[in-house]
Formats: structure tokens, sequence, C-alpha cells
DNA sequence: GGTTGTGAACCGTTTCACAGCC
DNA sequence: GGCTGTGAAACGGTTCACAACC
């Protein structure tokens, strides 16, 4: 397959691992908190706090970056910032384009996560074109034909597809044919994309299905409601599965525990 | 502190491991593809392609939840649709609340995921009374007054935060007292929440930044732009950092690499 | 006394590679 | 011959615990 790479072992940046990366701007935005309530100094403890984590992986994290803090005192907050604001790639912006400007990608044009750090909202693309020259927060929608033009004359890097999932394959090959190297990926698809290409995404749909699993995992232990235990209890939802097809109803399947109840699913 | 806790080791689900939980949404997907079109069986090799992992990964995943393939052939794609299905716990339906009805809100209220699979939007609900009553993707709009009454009458136990960043907390807080287990969050905030409440969050502006992180690595590199290569260069962008206050700039502090060149950020 | 920075142990996840089965 | 299911090895990330340092 000529697109179809998968995802590359993460450029191996220079050491810094993956995960330290994903926590950065965690710390970043606590580290901005403190910023501007002029606090001086925080130590691992108090920052780790802040940002959600604990504080020996902070620390390590923080080690990735160099020797940026004092033994006995703590990180200084200001110089923090900076490092990692340098670190992230902040301390230039980036121009983004988002591509499907329809509830979502106006609530994305909207959103004051942009201008905030480093990002500024260079463009909004979109294939309708009754959309055009209309202005979402503040910006004119350009139409689609002009993808390219935009993202070579602006030397738009970062592009984020808010559009539905049948087209947007297609806007990824035209992004990433016409430079763009980071996506953001809204719409439910696996995008197929050559290698030096990152892609990111978020999903909506996989998130509140990763929530129900576990919420059925609680629902089933039904114990002991007061601090966690162990009770491993099953869940056993009662409904019975089609039957496997292709042959023919034939050998038995072996389910996770025992064997098939009886009442038909919705 | 009362609400401090910042995350469990993930309930232990009775074996399946989170890494393939949260896999199982993508395989899903795939193979709802597959089954609108008919497809009768579909080897892990397939399989893994649409849903952008390897096969070897697929197969593991599915190890977990039984012996759901046949070798030689495949797998069913009807049963394992259901199986999966089952697994998440998307055979019940699960009501869904939605609070912060702004921009974003909106967006998500309308947003076919919802329906598609298991998910019901139960309520939406803003603070603002001038919202109150207004139909927003067909549901109207009910008054945060309202919360704890939607919550237990409608037994959500699943609520999505969309509201500014200052009052998410707050909001979590009150879902949690009411009764709510498991939050997605997309103000950008860290939350706490009790022991035995899942909060999965989804953060605009640090999926961006860590692709400025990776962006910016690439435009280090310029080097060898076909296939990849070493070459590990040192990207380096010049500007100088706060002096390092608190302890009136004394000890020199070891940078990365070397010591801080000239210019200001902006 | 307080707090960082980090080797070493630990744990979860991925990948390999092949036996087992159709 | 083809493909699954899975031990075992390899890897990456987290946690522990303490020496180094202020």
């Amino acid at each position: 397959m000529a697109t179809g790479r998968t995802h590359r072992p993460a450029t191996r940046s220079r050491g810094i691992p993956e995960a330290t990366v994903a926590r950065l701007p965690l710390y970043l935005r606590a580290l901005t908190a403190l910023s501007e309530r002029s606090v001086p100094t925080v130590s691992s403890e108090e920052l780790a706090a802040a940002a959600g984590v604990n504080s020996a992986k902070l620390r390590k994290d923080f080690s990735y970056l160099g020797s940026y803090g004092t033994r006995g005192v703590g990180y200084d907050v200001e110089y923090l910032v900076y490092q990692i604001s340098r670190e992230l790639g902040l301390t230039q912006d980036w121009p983004v384009v988002i591509v499907g400007i329809g509830n979502l990608g106006a609530a994305l044009a909207g959103y004051g996560g942009f201008a905030s750090r480093g990002f500024r909202v260079a463009a909004l693309i979109d294939a309708d074109p009754a959309m055009t020259g209309k202005p979402v927060a503040g910006i004119p929608v350009q139409h689609s034909d002009d993808l390219e033009k935009i993202i070579s004359e602006d030397g738009v890097s970062i592009g984020v597809i808010a559009t539905p999932a049948g087209v947007a394959q297609q806007v990824c090959d035209r992004l990433v044919a016409a430079g763009v190297t980071s996506i953001l990926n809204f719409a439910p698809t696996v995008l197929s994309v050559p290698d030096g290409v990152d892609v990111r995404k978020v999903d909506l749909s996989i998130e509140l299905q990763i929530l129900a699993f576990h919420e059925q995992r609680k629902a089933g232990e039904e114990t002991s409601a007061e601090e966690g235990h162990d009770a491993v209890a099953e869940p056993e939802p009662v409904v019975v599965p089609p039957a496997p097809r292709g042959t023919t109803g034939t050998t038995g399947r072996k389910g996770p525990d025992g064997d098939v109840p009886a009442v038909m699913p919705a």
C-alpha cells in the first residue's frame, strides 16, 4: 500500500520519552497558573499535585530536560515555564488550518486554547460554497479549492481535520501533499499518512466507550460500596450473540465464561 | 485533601489490560464497517490494517476476550461485533448529560457518534438562564439548578463537561455528588475526583502542543528528507531564558546542551 | 531540615516467533 | 497452506528509595 503507514516509533526525539512529552503541556499549564499568581518557586510535590501526577514522575520527567531545580528549594517557576515552552516549540508560533467548519470546526475556531500559546488559526476551510466568506469566530471561511494555496503561502505545517469521516482521508491526503506534516484528527476514522507525518486523534465516541466499559465493570461489582476491594464478580448481561455465520453454526464456540444465555439484544 | 485522588490503578478489570480496552472501540468501528458491507469473516491481518494497528497486537488483544477466531480462516465479523459490544457494555444504553452548552457543548450534542452505539443524550445543561428551554440539536437545554434532579431521575452515570475551565471542578463535584461515576472532561483543567470515579480528558491544546514538539524536531533535523535516518541534529532555537529568580542569578544552570544564546522571546 | 536527581526494581505493553489447529 | 493463539523476550514507562546537595 502506498500511503499505508501505521505509526513510526516516535521519531526517537533526542531522548525525551513520548510519555514525558505528553505531560509537558500539563506541567506548563500548572506553571503558567503559578506564574500568574507570582509564585516564585515550587516543589516537585506541589507542582505534581497541581498537574495531577505524582512527584517522582514529575522529577524524572524534568530530569530529561536537564537539571532545572535546586535541591532543598524546588523549581523556579518562570525559568521552568520558559524551558518547557522552548522544549515544546512554543517560542515560535505555529499557523494552523482547520478544515471542516461545521459545528465542531466552528467550536474549535472559537476555542481560546489556540491563541493562548504559540498557535494561530491561519485559515478556516470548508467545502461548502455557501460557507465561503462567512466569518466564523472572526475569520472568514475559505473554500477548499484553495487549500493547497493557503497551506503553502502561509507555511502551515499543522492541520486540524473536523470534517465528516467520509472525506477525512481525502482531506488528509491533500493536506499532506500540500506540505502539512502534523495532523490533529477529529473525524472518527483511521487516517493513513506517509512516514514522517504525525497524526493525533481525538475521538469522542472512543472515549465514551472506554468509560462505558469501566462503568459496566463497576455495576457488575455492586458489592462493598465503600473503599475499594477485590470481589471480582461477573457482570454477565443476559443477551444472545448472533450465531457465528460463514461456517453454518457448527463447532461450539467457547465464550469467556461458560456458554451463552438467552434473550435478544436490541 | 478531601477530593484529591489522582488516578486509581485502573480497577483491575477482570484481566483485560487497559491498553486493550482502549483499542476495542477501534476494532469495533472497523468491524461495523465490514459488517455493513456484509463481509462474513476477516483475518487478523486485514482487520488490523483497517484499525491501524499491527496484527500481532490485535490477536493478543482478542485473546484476552476469549478464543473467538478460527485458525486457518479468521474471525467471524458479526460474532466479533457482538462480543466486543458486549465487552464494552454497549448492549445496554447509557444516558449521558452534557454540561456547558457553548459552541463546543452544542457541537457535541449534535455529534452523531452518540446515538450510533449505546449512548443517548439524556439532557443538556447550562448555567445561563437565557439558554434554558432553547432547543439545541433538538433537545431543550435545562438549567443547571436542576442538575441533581436530572441525574438521579434518569439514572445518569456518565457526564460530559464542556464548560469553561473555571467552573469545571465545581460542575464535576456536583455531578459526582449526584451519582455520576464517569466523566469526560473537555475543559482544560485537571479534575479531582474521589476514588471510584473515572475521568478521561480531551484537550485540544495539549494535543497541539505535542504536535508542535514533534514538528519542531522535524524542522531541526532538516537533513535527508527521504526515508528515515539518524542524523541527530540539534534544533537550538536562539532565545534567551528569563534569569532564574528567587536566588538572585548566582550558580550557573546547566541547560540541556552548552549554555544560553542571545535574543529575546516574544 | 528539605528537596532534587537518578540508578535499580518493577510492571504493563508490544513484538517475536512458532506450536496448534483448521 | 493459512491463520490463530500464546509463551517468551524485548521494550518503555513508573515507582522506589536514597545519595547528593542546598
